[in-house]
DNA sequence: GCTAAATTCAGAC
DNA sequence: CTAACGGTCTGAATTTAGC
């Protein structure tokens, strides 16, 4: 089996660059949700030492002193240069898995052409038709394709491309050594330390790990991981992914939120969101669970945190009676004289939309007039906007709502904001 | 003491 | 100026509940 790992650079602040040219050779770097903590740097950016995931308060002497570019994420446009990447890699290859917003695998059995070839035009494509520069890894598995990848987006002499398929066994060997032990996918912050304590500190020596002792010390994932290095494919292409388990929303306030009138808008308005998702689906929810908690990183302030959780009257992706539901679980953990600093909601238990399990004692048939208003209100946000008809439980005001105070615009898909000056 | 369900942990990006 | 630290999702292991 051969497959490739396509990877954009630096994605999020490659997005933003593509329509501000100017930002050629600059540092960039995108905040969070909230515009709390850095979540892409460009390679400048890394340049100057910042860390993924750092709080931007605690580098921001580093961005005011060299000039970094900042930007609120602006997930809409980061959205769709992701369709635009993904719709080049789908008419160059027959297998494409799209794994995350800027990632997809790619089966690549039966090319004729020579792979690094084959990688360079893709790269040189996309690069031409969306502006995001990509890195692509060749190999024959997952996991090494995105070792592949990593060395290939490092070394500047891969020009981007690397293909590990054809490499004899002890050159292959030679290149894992290189790779550190917390590179590989699957080994996290936790295994990482562990498994340098027992001497394997690079790709290599987990590749000659025995098989006995990664089942017991790790688990079947480890023994997954293991194999798939020593170029014995485990983890398949999934063209079409599981339907979803469960959907979330969750935020973190603007502001700390006292009140339980706001906690109730910001949870209507997550389940809002949720439901949307759970519709375009097409799939409904059985049960939800709410949380809510205070700001853990302040010692000052006294702390709370808890979570609830219910069936709903009946499997549904009607927002008005999951939103009753919500409030519901709110009342119960609420409690007065906190600062809350975040909230969510989980649907979970989910099914098809067109499978309803009928309970066998209860009289509950979906409510035909419920989904008829939820049709009819998808209808009117997708032709005119997001939010142009909502739930009046959201509230008008969103005092709550986050900070994004440095977001650039949707350029590619609102027409309103699509010149800049 | 078993299985099933719920919860927690660890991983990814 | 203040004060300031993401969001979604999955699968396995572990814990708890129900018999």
């Amino acid at each position: 089996m051969i497959f490739a790992l396509v990877d954009c650079n630096n994605f999020y602040a490659s997005c933003e660059r593509v329509f501000n040219p100017k930002l050629e050779g600059k540092p960039i770097v995108v905040l969070s949700n909230n515009d709390g903590v850095i979540i892409a740097r460009s390679n400048e950016a890394k340049a100057l030492g910042i860390k993924m995931a750092t709080p931007v308060f605690k580098v921001q002497n580093i961005i005011d002193r060299n000039n970094v570019h900042v930007f609120s994420s602006n997930y809409v446009l980061y959205g769709d240069m992701s369709h635009r990447v993904i719709a080049i890699l789908k008419e160059s290859a027959p297998e494409v898995e799209i794994y995350s917003i800027d990632e997809a695998f790619m089966k690549l059995d039966g090319i004729q052409e020579n792979l690094t070839e084959f990688g360079r035009n893709i790269r040189k494509k996309v690069l031409k038709w969306t502006g995001i520069p990509v890195s692509i890894g060749v190999a024959p598995t997952k996991t090494l394709s995105k070792i592949a990848n990593e060395l290939a987006k490092k070394h500047p002499q891969f020009k981007g491309v690397l293909d590990l398929s054809c490499l004899p066994e002890s050159k292959l060997d030679d290149l894992l050594a290189k790779v550190d032990i917390s590179d590989v996918w699957g080994i996290g912050r936790r295994l990482s330390p562990m498994l340098r304590v027992h001497n394997i500190k690079t790709a290599r020596d987990l590749k000659y790990a025995s098989d006995q002792w990664i089942r017991k010390c790790i688990n079947v994932l480890g023994l997954k991981t293991v194999h798939e290095l020593r170029g014995i494919p485990c983890i398949q292409l999934e063209e079409n992914p599981a339907p979803k388990q469960s959907i979330a929303s969750t935020r973190s306030f603007g502001r700390p939120v006292m009140s339980l009138t706001e906690l109730k808008q910001a949870v209507a308005l997550y389940v809002t969101i949720a439901t949307e998702k759970l519709r375009e689906g097409r799939q409904i929810a059985s049960a939800i669970q709410v949380f809510i908690h205070t700001n853990f990183h302040r010692q000052d302030q006294k702390q709370y945190s808890e979570s609830a959780a219910t069936m709903l009257p009946h499997p549904t992706s009607h927002s008005p009676t999951i939103v009753k539901s919500a409030h519901y679980l709110l009342d119960t953990i609420y409690k007065p004289g906190y600062k809350y600093k975040k909230a969510g909601i989980i649907l979970t238990k989910l099914m098809p939309k067109d499978q309803i399990q009928l309970d066998l004692f209860k009289e509950h048939k979906e409510n035909p007039h419920q989904e008829k208003v939820m049709q009819t209100l998808d209808k009117i946000n997708s032709k005119h906007g997001r939010n142009t008809l909502s739930l009046a439980a959201l509230g008008k005001t969103k005092p709550w709502k986050m900070r994004q105070l440095q977001k650039s615009k949707r350029f590619t898909t609102n027409w309103n904001e699509t010149i800049t000056i």
